[in-house]
DNA sequence: GAAGCTACCGTAAACGTTTACGCTCATATC
DNA sequence: GATATGAGCGTAAACGTTTACGGTAGCTTC
């Protein structure tokens, strides 16, 4: 008679009659013949409670299904055991992989997460969703920002509990603690790989600035360049999009400038990137390397299988779940951050003396 | 004097003094010279308070930034506006896009969302999972269970709150509410399309049936062939991985059966598929049509560009969150299955007379 | 055998709300 | 002018915990 296809009759096979009403400390005090106290004290295994007391209440606990009411500890502890985490709502690789991994460590280590996701304009949405995070009880937030503007915001909102943010590259304030991947590293050995192979005309395929992924991965690249010696290639700041790289990538065999190899800002750019050159018999690794960024699920049957760096988001989550948990309690963690690995595959290779002049593309014609 | 363009002087202006310890009710109350029931009148908009008052009392709260505390309200009315999310805990495309959507259309209905994700063994982490999201307060779960034996655990297991499944073509049972995008009608779609074509010959490298998405997409394109008077043609599950599509395709390879087509359960394993064609100079479309399921970032820049089926998970999230807070409310709601959309790109073209006989493979060699 | 200690346990108050009820005062009703 | 009515507001109790404190019984210690 309700709905349709509805099962508000789900309400008939009820859930016994137990599970209707949730049990609370005092009818485990009843049937245990104690008082709401001493379960409560074994309930947070304190002292003062013998070991026969105990095992009965915890038996009784068990039986009847007994289950902490969250909102009332809550209530009178004002501490709470779930985190919250705000990310920007993109589905983007990065994000993504460190939000599915911080609620599996976060969970491990006994906290509920509740996760908001914020949107442009940020200096507003940013400082609402923190507030609707502290609403909801969480006893700290870490912050997914992957963009700068986002991080500006988190920046300048304020919070009553501490929030730590995850953003590669930028700096700690008094107020939020900042913590990632050292994507610059990955950058170095990616680059460095390159160089291993002989190549010194290493370009730089970027991923938009608006990102410090983006930002940070550019600076590895410049810095293995320079300690190598050798001269800046050349830099094209894009969009992350296989779109973009495709493009531009277009545009470089147009005006006949390939470089030696590339160093691509993301899996997804180096895709883009690598079909242009694959559709105008430029041969990837023959006549240019290119190594990605992010070891996307398929990068190993693109084609050719793309050298790229992997982070290891778990490790990641590990830590900074660690730190905010410190924060939380009042204690300093201090942890040093996370080393991506470099992933060698087919796209990459050495260097031949004829490439080494850069100036002839188009070498293989159209496959 | 910090990094790159960013604002730590942010921080000077600290969260004032009255951030410090939250204002409760009377806290207002007392500043309005009401008592708190009045305040707690005008939070619940209830009636029996003067227009004037109200405004008053509203105008406290903004001033002092008063907020309600939530576990306090939680305690006494024991409702909430907060739903929660079960996952399995892979970072697939399907789930992940679907876990995003929820998110975001749950936050713009006003709820809060907390997530949760499982792992095997199903049948004890599931009914913990539930205890747990049922501890934290949410008023409903959805369950995102790609896996059948997730789904099954799901099934077995009991909740004092509305449950609803988001799993392919699964069926609802009294207790639990299953909805879900018409991923068979997207499958068909796909096959119809390579029929249009004039291909006779479809076969299917199908996804693992341990996922209702494998089991729903096979049957889609077997009704299709049926539909069409056409016979099945080869039929392959897999596991999703571009590792087993690589190996399977190499295999076809070597055995001289490639068909004229090929329904490809994923992109994922297009791309794997795609890969053993290339590296043997079976060439994608000319010999062989192919198109993917699910339409990945990127997959628009595959060699070649694949033609694939594209689901809405934003119209799914819209859906079953309605459904859901339906339930919660105790009205039912009724919903039809979202229809995903066919992407035609260049993976797929007409079948040729010659490739009719699919008995020549390695017509071209090794590009 | 009194004093003191310890181990174990009970009790009251508090956390910040909501809800049900009751009170007061003005106004309408006859 | 007594009575009913209703608008506006205050009050008490409850939600299910935790925490601080107090009490009792048994044991040690001299």
């Amino acid at each position: 008679m309700r709905g349709t296809a509805i099962p508000t009759e789900a309400n008939d096979r009820l859930p016994d009659a137990s599970l209707r009403r949730k049990p609370t400390i005092n009818d485990v005090a009843q049937i245990a013949g104690v008082s709401f106290g001493t379960v409560s004290r074994v309930l947070n295994n304190a002292p003062d409670v013998s070991a026969s007391t105990r095992e009965r209440v915890l038996q009784i606990i068990k039986d009847i299904g007994y289950r902490r009411n969250r909102a009332a500890t809550a209530l009178v502890t004002s501490r709470s055991t779930s985190i919250g985490i705000l990310s920007d709502g993109s589905p983007r690789f990065g994000p993504v992989g460190t939000l599915m991994a911080l609620e599996n460590i976060a969970r491990k280590k006994g906290y509920a997460t509740t996760v908001i996701s914020v949107e442009k304009p940020y200096e507003e949405s940013v400082q609402a969703a923190l507030d609707t995070l502290d609403d909801t009880g969480v006893g700290g937030i870490i912050v997914i920002a992957p963009l700068v503007d986002m991080a500006a915001a988190v920046w300048n909102a304020s919070c009553r509990v501490p929030v730590e943010m995850i953003a590669a590259g930028a700096s700690s304030t008094p107020n939020v603690f900042t913590y990632s991947e050292n994507q610059e590293l990955g950058a170095r050995l990616a680059t460095q790989h390159l160089i291993d192979l002989g190549h010194t005309d290493i370009a730089h395929f970027a991923g938009s600035m608006d990102w410090f992924d983006g930002r940070v991965r550019k600076r590895g690249w410049e810095a293995a360049l320079s300690d190598a010696g050798l001269a800046p290639g050349l830099c094209i700041e894009g969009d992350w999009s296989p779109r973009w790289a495709y493009e531009t990538g277009l545009q470089l065999v147009r005006e006949g400038r390939i470089p030696q190899a590339i160093f691509a800002a993301s899996d997804h750019t180096a895709l883009g990137l690598i079909r242009a050159f694959a559709e105008n018999g430029v041969r990837v690794p023959d006549d240019v390397s290119v190594v990605g960024f992010d070891d996307i699920e398929g990068s190993d049957y693109f084609l050719p299988p793309l050298t790229t760096v992997r982070q290891d988001f778990t490790a990641l989550a590990l830590m900074s779940t660690d730190v905010l948990i410190g924060a939380m309690e009042g204690r300093g963690v201090d942890r040093t951050p996370i080393a991506p690995t470099l992933v060698i595959r087919n796209s990459s290779t050495r260097a031949t003396s004829h490439s080494s002049s850069p100036k002839d593309p188009r070498n293989g014609q159209n496959t």
